[in-house]
DNA sequence: TCTGGGGTCCTAGGACCC
DNA sequence: TCTGGGGTCCTAGGACCC
């Protein structure tokens, strides 16, 4: 087998993101451990914190035991904001196919560009000079076939690094790896990959696919099997809008009145609507996340008949939500409340731009709007469509 | 190690419809 | 009178990611 497909899929991952901020504006933390907490958690370490064993999320007290002389930050979310909208504005510039992950990674393609910006290498290279220099900020550049071998060639060329896997070579590079290096190998799947004596990528290479759906479950069996050999036909594209949008607060373990309760509802809500309005989203299903005082977590959610952006109107169904939770929270104690708000509408998007003489146009505008919004909005733009009096033929059954 | 805050995706059962 | 198969939506839980 020979492979023609070049490797054109950049992943870009800030390092330590939030402590490099703190290191990038206080020369006076530059070379030391930086632990920048909140919440008795350790959010980021640098590098220099991470060679001491500090991991994250780690609790302050052990932190600090392994590496008793970390400077301390608290987290400036508005400058690592700032700071990420710099990245990405470079990243912008560097190709025109970006898809965020996060506040600190992303996806880049870069293929079809190498007659005016050079190689992959070429252009990864450039890249994390530029994010240096422009955003003074440190990056490792992970350049692969596939988003999960890029993905998997940054996490090893941490920190400050750039690795390019070549097509030729692919299943050497991954195979000798831990699982954990895979994504979407986490606490439980990696355990149960250990007990049956798999530890390395090609451990699990050497099963069958029926093998690991027994071990693991459909889902998460074939999607391993699969990228253990690194099939990831997945392209690098926009991302969609987002699904979800919510706040929660962490509570100690002291008992709460349920005035209190409310008022933290309350105080929630006020935190998450103007979100939801500000990005012009309406949200139809509010969900209630509760962690007891064993750390058991439960949510409960309702729908409403119909998208709202009105804090009255998502109040109230919080409030119902926790009102039928009470006798659990007041017989197991309660550590944690969260809201958040799904089933996201976008208005904007239901002036569909049909045209009536040619009825085929309607397939290419709900591909569209399935590729941006998902299905639910699309069922609703056509709904709305009707009410309106718009011209909108039937959906195919 | 006594545990933050923000998300994504998948699974599964029950209600409901045709 | 008894019963099928397919599909969607809602609710809840869980794994995983940064």
């Amino acid at each position: 087998m020979f492979v023609t497909a070049a490797a054109t899929i950049l992943h870009a991952d800030l390092d330590s993101f939030y402590a490099s901020v703190e290191q990038r504006d206080d020369p006076a933390l530059r070379g030391r451990p930086v632990l920048v907490t909140g919440g008795g958690v350790v959010l980021a370490a640098s590098y220099e914190a991470k060679a001491k064993g500090v991991s994250t999320p780690m609790g302050l007290a052990p932190a600090r035991r392994l590496c008793p002389e970390a400077a301390i930050a608290r987290p400036r979310m508005t400058a690592y904001s700032q700071a990420s909208k710099e990245v990405f504005a470079i990243f912008r510039e560097t190709s025109p196919t970006v898809e965020a992950l996060s506040i600190d990674e992303a996806f880049l393609d870069v293929g079809g560009m190498e007659h005016f910006a050079g190689t992959p290498y070429d252009i990864a290279k450039r890249l994390r000079e530029q994010v240096r220099e422009r955003a003074g900020l440190p990056i490792t550049v992970g350049v692969a076939r596939t988003k999960f071998l890029a993905k998997v060639a940054s996490g090893v060329a941490k920190p400050d690094g750039l690795l390019v896997v070549d097509p030729a070579h692919e299943l050497e590079f991954l195979h000798p790896l831990k699982v954990e290096r895979l994504w979407g190998v986490g606490k439980v799947t990696s355990k149960k990959l250990h007990e049956s004596g798999l530890f390395t990528v090609g451990d699990v290479a050497r099963r069958g696919e029926d093998e690991l759906i027994a071990l693991l479950g459909h889902s998460t069996g074939r999607h391993l099997h699969a990228l253990v050999h690194n099939r990831d036909p997945r392209p690098v594209r926009v991302r969609p809008r987002r699904r979800s949008i919510g706040a929660q607060r962490a509570l100690g373990r002291g008992p709460r009145s349920a005035e209190q309760l409310d008022t933290i509802l309350i105080s929630l809500i006020d935190r998450v609507a103007p979100r939801l309005r500000r990005a012009d989203r309406a949200a139809r299903t509010v969900v209630l996340h509760l962690r007891f005082g064993d750390f058991n977590r439960v949510t409960r959610s309702h729908t409403l008949p119909r998208a709202t952006r009105r804090s009255d109107v998502l109040i109230a169904a919080a409030r119902d939500l926790l009102a039928a939770s009470l006798p659990a929270i007041e017989r197991d104690g309660i550590t944690l409340i969260g809201v958040s708000l799904a089933n996201l509408d976008d208005e904007v998007q239901l002036e569909l731009p049909l045209d009536e003489e040619r009825p085929d146009t309607l397939d290419d505008t709900v591909d569209a709007v399935r590729d941006r919004y998902g299905k639910t909005a699309i069922t609703r733009a056509v709904l709305l469509g009707r009410d309106q009096g718009i011209a909108a033929p039937q959906l195919p059954d």
